[in-house]
DNA sequence: TTGAAAGCGCTAACAT
DNA sequence: ATGTTAGCGCTTTCAA
């Protein structure tokens, strides 16, 4: 592989010369200059990052922690982080921590020993205090979609406005008539959707009471199970609001085991939109979390830090959208008991 | 961010006494090498992986080119390259190219310009000519899953063997007893699976016809339609080989809108294991491409490569299996002629 | 318009 | 057991 050093000989110039011509920079003659490039060109030069990292203390490269990307919610957002940093010239290493600390821990002494521009933290992939300790020191860092209710101070932060998300989920039911309402939620963790939704009820007059409150673990079979709970209840909900897309299918799946038909018989919404949701039978109406803009906003905030242009860092949220499919509608008797099982 | 010189001269010893320290290599004193190493913890000291691969010329860096990450057939994958890389203390690049040329080109030069130690490439990521180009310069390489057909000279290679696929399909459903058997393909891509099922029945004495074979093209609607051609024709078959899952779920759906039950009045057998394949009603039963293995096969034989073990390099193939659930059976009555619709 | 030289942080061959 | 030196390929003053 060719270095600037044997061009410069080959032509019988100085290094600065060539580097000089490469760049398109500095004052020399368009002969010379036209010279070295012809001839940088035949021998398929090719300058060395490591060599320029190394004078410039610039990588071009970042790093993508999360907890893995065999989770179906990931590849869309790395897909986006990659697509941008491309743009920009950057470069993204991949970093599956598992949600071992000890393995964050040595992906990120590996980022730091080569230099990363910054990295962007998905999910509780890894623990605060190292994320922390590295940002302190100058590691330009972005917190992407960042465990609900922990936020830790100074590191610039976007997440999903899950909160929003349970008012929408209940604004688009309550506007479809619906009025026993039910929740699956996997609590502790998702807290804000189920406030959102809460909030937005008592806003209507409605109280959530707490056997329409079942608590699911984000699995399929949670969502199966707790929707068999609700059946099982003197009062059923005409439709159900389930924090995440499986356990919504989970629901569904139960509810077709009772016999019951979806939507005429109860409505169910769910919230993520994988790819599954569309799918469905029938197509399942959700809370679609918008993974590209989060992913997006996510990037170019990490480049204005590293590129000094940051401004602001309290947290950012991306809001989430509803997205009507099949699975909700208004109810069929608004007054009516429930169907017997 | 502390060097080896700075640790030398705060010490008032020599880079190379320093050096021999940390890597606990040569001979010196274990009084000063303990000084040396309880400092440089002290300090904090990162060795700087820049200036490292610049002198070694290796760079622990590998690059993943692939169509996109968002394709849910590559997640997994990914994380089973990055861990086993990351067990070798290798970090992964990932390369979208979105099967555009110029941005596979792109990357390329990238990963060129930061020395990467070698890369696997996926699919039909980019134009193998590009590949050829820097594999024959020196770069290793490796084809993963590459297109059926084409086989690239001299380029190590490692893909699933979709012809044993298709005769897995074949076996399972000619044991359960069926005879009049069909086929949805996506021509001319999927060759290898179709042959594989025809070889398959041929051998048991039956006879593939071509109206029997129904082209689609790998989506789910083009497999619905699939279906709705077969169910039009005269005679039935009692089971159904979809070459990819997704197809494989259009032809359900298709089957319930006619009143049939799967797995009763026909079988249903798709190919890959996608996600939503064992969780749609019913679960379905597929041929599994086993991508974890193929993952490590592919990482594997690159490592090889860049360490310079590398053996023989004809194409590797990966084994399918088949994955039995709830959409094949034996068919109702083998001789009967088709329900009427 | 062009060149010489130092340095980024590390490794390695060769002294002492 | 420790030190000197050169060099990886590039950028960046500073000179000519």
């Amino acid at each position: 592989m060719a270095t600037i050093y044997d061009i410069a000989r080959a032509m019988g110039v100085s290094q600065t010369t060539v580097a000089n011509a490469l760049k398109g920079k500095g004052n020399l003659s368009a002969a010379t200059r036209e010279r070295i490039l012809q001839y940088a060109k035949e021998v398929g030069y090719r300058p060395n990052a490591l060599a320029r990292s190394l004078t410039q203390r610039k990588t071009f490269t970042i790093g993508f922690i999360l907890p893995t990307i065999a989770n179906p919610f990931y590849p869309e957002i790395a897909e986006e982080i990659e697509r941008i940093a491309g743009q920009h010239n950057y470069q993204v290493l991949l970093c599956n921590t598992h949600c071992d600390a000890k393995l964050g821990r040595l992906h990120l002494d590996r980022l730091e020993s080569r230099w990363v521009d910054g990295i962007i933290v998905m999910g509780i992939s890894m623990d605060v205090a190292d994320i922390q300790d590295h940002f302190t020191q100058g590691l330009p860092t972005v917190l992407c979609d960042w465990q609900e209710n922990e936020s830790p101070q100074g590191i610039p932060q976007v997440s999903i406005d899950f909160y929003q998300a349970g008012a929408l989920a209940a604004h688009h039911l309550l506007a479809l008539g619906h009025r026993r309402l039910a929740i699956i939620v996997d609590e502790p963790l998702q807290t804000l959707r189920l406030e959102g939704f809460r909030a937005t009820l008592q806003e209507a007059g409605l109280i959530l009471s707490p056997e329409m409150i079942q608590r699911g673990d984000s699995t399929l079979e949670s969502g199966y199970h707790a929707a068999r709970r609700l059946f099982s209840q003197e009062v059923h909900p005409t439709a159900i609001f389930a924090t995440n897309d499986w356990m919504a299918i989970g629901a569904m799946r139960a509810t077709h085991e009772l016999g019951l038909h979806i939507p005429r018989d109860l409505s169910v919404i769910g919230l993520d939109d994988i790819v599954v949701a569309a799918h469905y039978q029938p197509p399942l109406t959700t809370i679609a979390i918008p993974k590209q803009r989060l992913a997006r906003v996510a990037t170019e905030l990490l480049l204005q830090q590293i590129e000094g242009t940051h401004e602001a860092a309290h947290p950012l949220l991306v809001p989430p959208s509803l997205l009507i499919r099949q699975s909700t509608s208004t109810p069929l008797h608004t007054d009516a008991l429930s169907p017997e099982l």
